[in-house]
Order: structure tokens, then sequence, then C-alpha cells
DNA sequence: ATAAGTATTTGATGTTTATCAAGGATAAAG
DNA sequence: CTTTATCCTTGATAAACATCAAATACTTAT
């Protein structure tokens, strides 16, 4: 493993504040490898073996059910994946495969939950981190279950805008047949969301995004920070 | 505080393994009240100031946006809800009201952290409870997601037949009104819904339910541990 | 028990979203 | 630079879901 990909993990506030030894007692254990774009890395119900660290590329979490499938998530790197499973040593909710080509690293879950018992600095880490997912995906339940498709895909150019660093010409980070599921719409709808948020100030060409009218298109989404703020 | 709920209390998996004086400082700070229905208990957006913890009655959480309204979940003794903003020392995501007349104990985020700090076996069985939750919430997310508002109702039916102990004939424990809501469905769509469901064997007159053809429900609801499954 | 109020059901209708089919744009591969 | 494949868009249609209004069934309070 590269030091600067030590250092970039070391960084995140899951492993920031842990003790030394303990996260030297991770790496040991810890693999590291390239993947192409569409592999399937893990599968929703079975056992939960290592919690995957995501340093280039990205990774899509999704399900399936019936035939049907959707886009849970987009992980970037530096971040984590399914802590939940690995400390709970339950099998995975969701699958994951990259989306482009990746590297990841996979810290054994056995590992992860011997150091979770011993160092009480990295077990807070832990609840930080578990409480932050929760809330993500509280927020991600009450867009769907409050707000409309379009209505959806107004707030999500917003935080798009304000990620971009109040940016009223960004790029979309995923292809559009991604975005629609992640936003739990069709391709042919998002399409059409696209449109109908024309006349609120948006243009979207290709992945360039441009919002012409922010006022407009705020008046419009009503962003709330509960909802909407992923710091919140 | 009577013994008795004491007694419950500390049998909780977040509570059960605690030490014996850290659970009596939490104890110390305690309040328990008793609310009729209705009363709105806590209010999202705002600081969170307890833990909450349901001895008697149930409780709404539901969140607002524009106007509409969604039931997130519904808590029912005993059990604790938002732990997640308690410990991140957050706004509340949710609301929450009484739904019947209701004793609440109500524990001091504030302690809630400080034994948080101290006790690092209670810091496990927070790790414990936050990941479940986490978990809990990925599947109705899945559940939105993936599924009609028939299927939802039809799997939704099959938890609840497992819960009565397998039982075919068992009572709705909720209002429709807000069952239609949790699910993600007007009231009126759920009738539908109900009526949908006639042809493999399902009938409900008020709030009983009968189950007359258990295989004809699974071969249409298609249950799935990793959707329908709480303790998975 | 009765009346008033609330919850549920039903029917009619409208909106939102999905599906299917085809054409057009874009990107990767030769 | 062209070909091929993929993705995106558009239109037509259908299904899913919401809304509105009215009727019916429950509950609750008197």
């Amino acid at each position: 493993m590269k030091p600067i990909d030590i250092q970039e993990i070391r960084s995140l506030a899951l492993f920031r504040e842990m003790a030394d030894i303990n996260f030297e007692t991770l790496l040991r254990g810890a693999y590291i490898q390239n993947f192409p774009p569409q592999i399937e890395l893990i599968t929703e119900d079975e056992p939960c073996d290592f919690l995957h660290i995501v340093v280039e590329g990205s990774v899509e979490l999704f399900s399936r059910w019936n035939g049907r499938e959707t886009v849970m998530a987009t992980v970037r790197p530096v971040s984590t994946f399914i802590l939940a499973a690995v400390i709970k040593d339950s099998p995975y909710l969701m699958s994951a495969r990259t989306h482009e080509k990746s590297r990841i690293i996979l810290l054994p879950s056995k590992d992860v939950r011997a150091v979770f018992d011993i160092d009480n600095i990295f077990a807070r880490s832990v609840v930080n981190e578990l409480a932050q997912c929760y809330r993500s995906v509280v927020k991600t339940t009450k867009n769907l279950k409050l707000r409309t498709s379009i209505e959806r895909l107004a707030n999500y150019l917003l935080r798009q805008y304000k990620f971009a660093g109040n940016a009223v010409e960004f790029e979309l980070k995923m292809e559009k047949r991604l975005l629609a599921s992640y936003l739990g719409m069709t391709p042919e709808n998002l399409s059409r969301a696209i449109k109908a948020l024309q006349p609120y100030g948006v243009q979207v060409s290709g992945s360039r995004v441009t919002i012409s009218n922010l006022a407009d298109l705020i008046a419009f989404a009503k962003p709330t920070t509960s909802i909407d703020d992923p710091t919140y």
C-alpha cells in the first residue's frame, strides 16, 4: 500500500483518532486491489468479510428485488462502506459494484471488530460514523416520501450547486441513467424532469448543468437542511 | 419512577450491559411523564435535549415538508427513539407525537453523552443499536424504491402475520390512516390495495386481518429477509 | 341510546410515473 | 475517420397513485 493512501485513510474521521498500534493492526491484515469498472464487489445477503474503503474511482451501492434494481448511493474517495454490516457481523443489505476503474482497500471484518473491542476511541468514531449514516438514510426516506421526482431532482441540483462551491455551472457526477435510479425514477422521466425545470432556470446539456435563475429554482425546490444538508 | 419501569429499561439491549453506577447516573437525571394522545413531544429541527423511552402507549415519528406529512415509524414499549441525534448532539430529523396516551421517560442528552464517554460497554451497546437502526432504515428505503404500494402492503401483512406468531388472524396495530402514511400511500389507496389483495386470500374487516391463503399471498408478496426480516 | 364527530370506503377524475418503441446524440473501438 | 455500441431523448400509451366529493361505518361524548 502506498504511504499516501495510508495517510488518506488515517485522516478519515473513522480512523483519525485511534491508537497508532491499532491502526497498524488494521493495516497489517489489509488488502489493496484495483478493479475494472462494473465488477460486483459484494453481493446482498452474503456474509460480510471486509470493510471496504474506496481510495480511487467510485462504487455504486445498489439493491435488487424481484428483477428490479435501484441505486442506493454512490461512494467516492476516500470513504468506507458497509460499516454497519461489519460491526453487527451480519449479511450485506446492499450489493456494490465498481462504477469506474477503482482502487479499494479491504479490511477483514474480524480485524475491524477486534480493534473495535479493544480501542475505545475507535469504538466512539464508529458510533459517530454510524449515527451519520443513519441520519443520511433518514433524509433519503424523507426525500422519497415527501417529494415528487421533479422536486427531488431540483433539490439534488441545488445540493450539487452547493457542493461545487456555489457554482451555477457544474458537471453531473454520474450518468443520467444512474442518477435517475438514485433519485427513484426512470431515465425517461429524468429527461422529462429536466425539461420541467427549464422554466425555473435550469439548463442541462450533456452532463453540464447551468442554473440561470437560482432564486426561481430555490423557490420551486424549497430545500431544507433537515433533508438536503449532508452535514446536518 | 416505578421499580418495574426501571427493570424494563435496564433489560433493553441498550442499557443491559452497562455498569450499575452509570445506569444510576442516567436515572438520576431522568424524568417520567404521562402524556395524553396527540401531543407533539419533539419537533424536527429543534435541538435535541432528551433521549426518549416509551414505557407505555405508543409514539409516531413523522416528518413534514412543504405542507405534506409522512409517518416514518411507530415506537412501542419498551424502546428508545432519536438516539442518533442524542449521540451526535444534532437537531432532530423527525418529529414525534404520542399516538395513544403514553408514559415516556426522558433522559437528558448530556447525561447520555457523559455516560457514553466514560462507559465503554454502554458505548458498544450504542453502536449496536445504531447499526440496527441504520439497517432498518436501509430496508425501508429498499421497500419504497423497489416495490409498489400493493406489494408493500402485502409484505407488511406478512411481517405482521409473523410477528403475531404465524397467526393467520391478527389485528392491525395502527389506524389505517397511519398505516397508509407509513407505507407511503394515501388512505384511499390503502383501501383499494386491501381489495386488490383479496384474490390472494386476504380479508380485512375493521382492524381484523385474515389471511385465508398464505401460499398465494407469499407468492404475490415475494418477501425477502433483506427487506422484511427486522432481525436481519 | 342518540347525535356529532371522525375514520373509512367508494366512485369519478386527474396527475404522476412507468413502459414500450423509435430516433438521435455521444462515446468508444477499429 | 468511420463504425458500432451505448446512452439519452421523445412520443405514445398504460399503470400507479393522488385528489376530490360523497356515502357509509365507527367512536365518542352527552
